[in-house]
RNA sequence: GGGCGCGUGGCCUAGCUGGAUAUGGCACUUGCCUCCUAAGCAAGCAGUCAAGGGUUCGAAUCCCUUCGCGCCCGCCA
């Protein structure tokens, strides 16, 4: 039994059936068969044990033993029933146990429902941390929305989880946007009033200048050097101008409901001397070579291959690079948790290679897992500053209020001005934070409007409005939820349309620890179209108010169950449940 | 030149530790509001799972080749 066994109804289920099918494989003589099962398609039980392998060890016909192994199974605990098909042991799970075990739990635990229990495991998630030099735009904006939605699902399954922004701010690009907002007068306004858009019209004219004028190149060099050796005034003013570019792109994330734990600067690394000692280390290495004054390290015995093998990690002027500055911060994340997990471009896959085959060489026993993501681009092609085709994360989140806002407008009369502002709100930031969640991460995503902003179907809105409608017959209910409802649950929902939202509640604890584990977070978000699309149905076929008596009861316990299934998915989606829409 | 990833009905997408009729959605056609909010439900139409070969009792899933798309191979970040 796992640490959780008794908050999972189905995984109480899983374990008996596993149980099962090993005294029933020891009886008919079969010893040591590791038991997988799987999920049979509709209407063929609720799990299967597949006897295909089994057939070619023993040479024997699957059919004839899938049939032993069924006849060796008894119905009992949460096994309701056990048959034997063309090769297949499907095993149907008891409704009535998993009535009372679902409900009771979901009753009970509320916003808790779903979680397993504390892992003991600390997780330090890396996210965005995109360079401070002017506002996210959507090419990147998966990063966040795939980064946060991952802690809040790990949050859930028990990992204690700390998310942080790794803020570079000594870089080249850094430079020139500081030495552009120092040097230059510029009277373009910036696109909008916000931190993350004042100094993008400095940052790209000093761009332009250091492509044309090698003395302002000159001039960004040496500024790059006083920054990495600590001139005050220098160091001073770069992270003024950092802070304010990301104070607002943070006004923008928490608009999609999104705040970052923790930020670890990059200038901090080189001043309090982390840089220098892993450069010391890296010098000491059979890898390193010296080329002009620059190390690099040799890596082509790493698996490292292309045109160049080479790792640059100082460059001739001694100073560092961001890798290396990166290779500290790794050693640095490693002393404060147990499982370092960043999410990043697909461009910076051959730079966690890299980073990886450096810390083996320094003789770090840890590396980071990564979950890497794929760009999204726009029909005409990729995302471009300069050609200023970018589409920038605040234009896409006013987009989505206005659009959702149009949407209530139709939809409902009734509601005050300020109520229908606050739907549309929630109702528009949660479609866009789904349509990009959904995804799964390494598929590109080609950004239309239309998709990103859909509104039913496989949607936020589609979950939301399942939870808006549970919400809506438990407030007109004007009755309280009953001591015995999981009880009379189990004894009074009998239908399909109530067994099988059943199950669906039943699953979430399985999803969200699957999900954590595999760090894949579209699954929940395709679990969540699954569950609102079975509550939808109930709605629709089976009366809850209308009824009568422990049936009504039992019903209105179900909605609540489902209610809560609902609203803890969405809250791992980073997405507001309404309770009306 | 090399490496990594992706390629599923007109469009988007799940499945990819090999298994039973390939999952949903959008669009389109057709029904359903005197009934807990129709942002919903039901039915229909639509697939050589990029192409070819191989392994296997069995391949969307594994291996090889080819094609298409993306990303990378900086003393940039």
């Amino acid at each position: 039994m796992p640490a959780n066994g008794d908050l999972d109804p189905l995984e109480a289920f899983r374990n008996q059936v596993k149980e099962a099918l090993e005294a029933a494989l020891e009886a008919i003589g079969i010893d040591e068969e590791p038991v997988v099962l799987e999920k049979p398609p509709q209407g063929m039980g609720d799990l299967a044990f597949p006897c295909f392998q089994l057939a070619r060890r023993l040479r024997r016909n699957p059919v004839d033993i899938a049939e032993a192994v069924a006849s060796k199974i008894a119905a009992q605990g949460m096994i309701d029933s056990v048959k034997a098909k063309g090769g297949y042991v499907n095993l149907n799970v008891n409704s009535e146990s998993l009535a009372r075990a679902a409900i009771s739990q979901a009753l009970s635990a509320k916003d808790r429902f779903g979680a397993g229990s504390a892992k003991g495991v600390r997780v330090l998630l890396e996210h965005t941390s995109v360079n401070p030099t002017g506002p996210i735009h959507i090419g990147r904006a998966r990063n966040p929305i795939i980064g946060d939605t991952l802690a809040r699902i790990m949050r859930k399954a028990g990992y204690d989880v700390v998310t942080e922004f790794y803020v570079n701010d000594v870089g080249r690009q850094v430079a020139t946007m500081t030495w552009g907002a120092k040097n230059l007068t510029i009277n373009e306004k910036p696109e909008r009033d916000k931190g993350d858009h004042r100094y993008v019209p400095f940052y790209r004219e000093a761009h332009r200048r250091c492509d044309e004028e090698p003395e302002v190149l000159e001039e960004v060099d040496a500024l790059l050097y006083k920054l990495e050796h600590g001139d005050s005034e220098a160091v001073g003013m770069n992270r003024r101008i950092s802070e304010t570019v990301l104070e607002g792109m943070m006004e923008s994330l928490h608009q999609i409901n999104i705040r970052i734990d923790g930020f670890t600067w990059e200038s901090r690394l080189v001043e309090d001397g982390s840089v220098d000692k892993v450069i010391s280390k890296l010098k000491l290495s059979d890898f390193c070579r010296e080329s002009e004054g620059a190390h690099h390290l040799e890596l082509e015995s790493f698996g490292i291959t292309g045109r160049d093998t080479r790792w640059v990690f100082t460059r001739s002027d001694g100073t560092s690079l961001y890798t290396t500055r990166d290779l500290a911060y790794h050693l640095d994340k490693f002393t404060r948790s147990d499982v370092a997990i960043n999410v990043l471009g697909e461009d910076q896959k051959l730079g966690m290679q890299q980073l990886a085959a450096a810390l083996e060489i320094i003789g770090s026993d840890r590396k980071p897992e990564t979950v890497f993501y794929a760009f999204v681009s726009l029909p005409e092609g990729r995302m471009s500053t300069r050609k200023g085709t970018v589409v920038s994360l605040d234009d896409l989140i006013d987009e989505a209020i206005e659009r959702a806002y149009e949407e209530v407008r139709k939809r409902r009369t009734d509601l005050t001005e300020k109520r229908m502002k606050e739907i549309a709100r929630i109702v528009g930031l949660g479609a866009l934070r789904y349509n990009i969640a959904r995804i799964q991460a390494e598929k590109q995503i080609v950004f239309k409007w239309e998709e990103a902003l859909n509104f039913e179907g496989s949607s936020a809105p589609f979950l939301q409005y399942a939870h808006a409608r549970a919400c809506s017959i438990l407030r007109k209910s004007g009755s309280r939820l009953r001591e015995d409802s999981a009880e009379i649950c189990s004894r009074k929902l009998v239908n399909h349309h109530e067994r099988e939202l059943i199950k669906l509640v039943a699953a979430l604890p399985s999803v969200v620890g699957e999900c954590a584990d595999t760090r894949r977070v579209h699954a929940l978000a395709a679990y969540g179209q699954d569950l609102a699309g079975q509550f939808n149905q109930f709605y629709r076929y089976v009366p809850v108010l209308k009824a009568e008596g422990d049936t009504r009861d039992a019903r209105l316990a179900l909605v609540e169950a489902s209610k809560w299934a609902l609203r803890n998915t969405l809250d791992c989606l980073g997405l507001e449940a309404p309770e009306e829409m």
